[in-house]
DNA sequence: CTCCTTTTTGAACGATTGCTCAATTACGAC
DNA sequence: GTCGTAATTGAGCAATCGTTCAAAAAGGAG
C-alpha cells in the first residue's frame, strides 16, 4: 500500500448530486465540478472516468436517496394510501422553502427533459429509473388494494402512472416559485385525487 | 431601398422553435442553429441580436402557438369543461406519435427546468408565460362556473393550477415513451379529475 | 451601365469546453 | 532514515463555444 485516497467517493458523489441537481448536465462545467468536489481534474477522471460517468453515478445516487425518503414517509403511516397522500403534501410543503434543496424540481425529470434528444444514454438511464419508481408505486398500490384500502376495480399500475405524473407536475410547479399557500393547496388537491380510489370515502 | 431580405423572420423563428424545443437551450449550438435556419452567423445576429434573443423570441412564438391550439380545441365544444377534458386527452394521444413534434414535453417546462438555476432571464420569461397560461385557464374555469358547469365552491384559480400541473405531468410522462395505450389511460384519468368539480352527477 | 444602400457571407476571434498526462506529493514497508 | 507505490496536481491539449466585422453580393434609383 501507499498513499491514502484523500477523497471519499460517497461524499464526493453527494456534492456532485448537489451541483448536477441544481444546474443540470449541460449547465455544470468541469470547472464548477472541480470546485464543488474540491478535486482536480486528474482525480475526478481517475475516480469517475468522465463527466458522463460522474453524472450517471450522481443520478443513481439521487434516485436511491429519493427512494429512501419515500420509504421513510410510508413508515409513519399504517395506511399506505395515507402515506402516499402525506408524501404528496410534504413535497408541496418543501417547495415552499426557498433554498432548502438544490432545486425544487426532480433531478430525474430534469435529466429526462434535458437529455431526451441530445444524450440518449442519460435519457435511457432516467427512463429506467422512472420505470422502476412507477413499478414500486404500483406494488405499493397493489398491496393497498389487497388490504382493502383501495376499491377492487382500481388498476394499480395505471394508478401508479397517474400518481407519478402528479409528482412530476407538482415538483415542476415548485420551480415556479408560487406562494407556499398555493403549493400547499396543490398538494392537497393532488392527495384528494387518491380519495376517488379509496374504499372509505 | 436596396437588397431584399432573403429570410422571412417568421419562418426562421418557426425553425428555431423546432430546434430549441427538441434540444433545449444549452443543447442547441450556434452551428446547429445556422444549419436549421439556413442562415450564416452574421444574418442571425443582425436579425435576432444573440442566441439568447433568438431563444427568447422562439419561446414566445411557441407559447403563442400553444395558446392558439387550446383555443381551437375549445371552439369544438359547447362546454368549456368538456373542451378542457378533450384537450388533456388529445395531448395524451399526440404523445403516442413518435416523431410528430420535436418533443413530447412542453418547451416552456423544459426551459424552466433547464434555466432556473443557470439563466435567470430565461427562467423569468418561462415563469411569466406559465403565469399567463394559469391566468387564462382560471378565467376559463371562472366562466365555466358562472355558466353552472362547475360547482359554486370550486376555486377557479386553485383549480387552474391543478390543471396546469396535470398538463406538465402528462407531457413530461410523454417523454418516457410509454405505450400509447398507457398514455391514453393517463389522459382519461386526468380528465376524470375535473369531473369531481362538475355540477351534474 | 454606375452608384448607393442593405443584406449576406465566412474567416477568425477570445473564451471556454471536456479531458490528458508527466511531474509532484504523500504515505506504508522496510 | 530510504525506497516503492499510489494518489494528486495543474499546465495545457484539441475542439468547440458564442460572437464579430470587413469584404462580397444583390437589388433599386438615376
Amino acid at each position: 500500500m501507499a498513499r491514502h485516497a484523500r477523497y471519499d467517493r460517497k461524499t464526493a458523489l453527494e456534492k456532485a448530486v448537489g451541483l448536477f441537481w441544481e444546474k443540470g448536465y449541460h449547465g455544470s462545467s468541469m470547472k464548477q465540478i472541480e470546485q464543488a468536489l474540491d478535486m482536480r481534474p486528474g482525480s475526478i477522471y481517475a475516480t469517475f472516468g468522465s463527466k458522463d460517468g460522474l453524472f450517471s453515478e450522481a443520478l443513481a445516487a439521487y434516485a436511491e436517496q429519493g427512494g429512501r425518503e419515500l420509504a421513510v414517509h410510508l413508515k409513519n403511516f399504517d395506511s399506505i394510501v395515507e402515506g402516499l397522500q402525506d408524501y404528496l403534501r410534504s413535497i408541496a410543503c418543501s417547495c415552499g422553502d426557498e433554498h432548502a434543496a438544490p432545486s425544487r424540481a426532480c433531478m430525474i425529470v430534469k435529466t429526462l427533459l434535458e437529455s431526451s434528444n441530445t444524450h440518449p444514454a442519460l435519457a435511457a438511464q432516467a427512463n429506467s429509473i422512472l420505470a422502476a419508481i412507477e413499478h414500486s408505486i404500483a406494488e405499493l398500490l397493489e398491496q393497498a388494494r389487497a388490504r382493502g384500502e383501495l376499491v377492487q376495480s382500481a388498476d394499480s399500475r395505471r394508478l401508479a402512472r397517474l400518481l407519478q405524473a402528479q409528482i412530476m407536475g407538482l415538483r415542476s410547479m415548485g420551480e415556479r416559485n408560487l406562494d407556499p399557500e398555493a403549493m400547499q393547496d396543490l398538494g392537497d388537491d393532488m392527495a384528494a385525487i387518491l380519495d376517488r380510489y379509496r374504499t372509505q370515502h
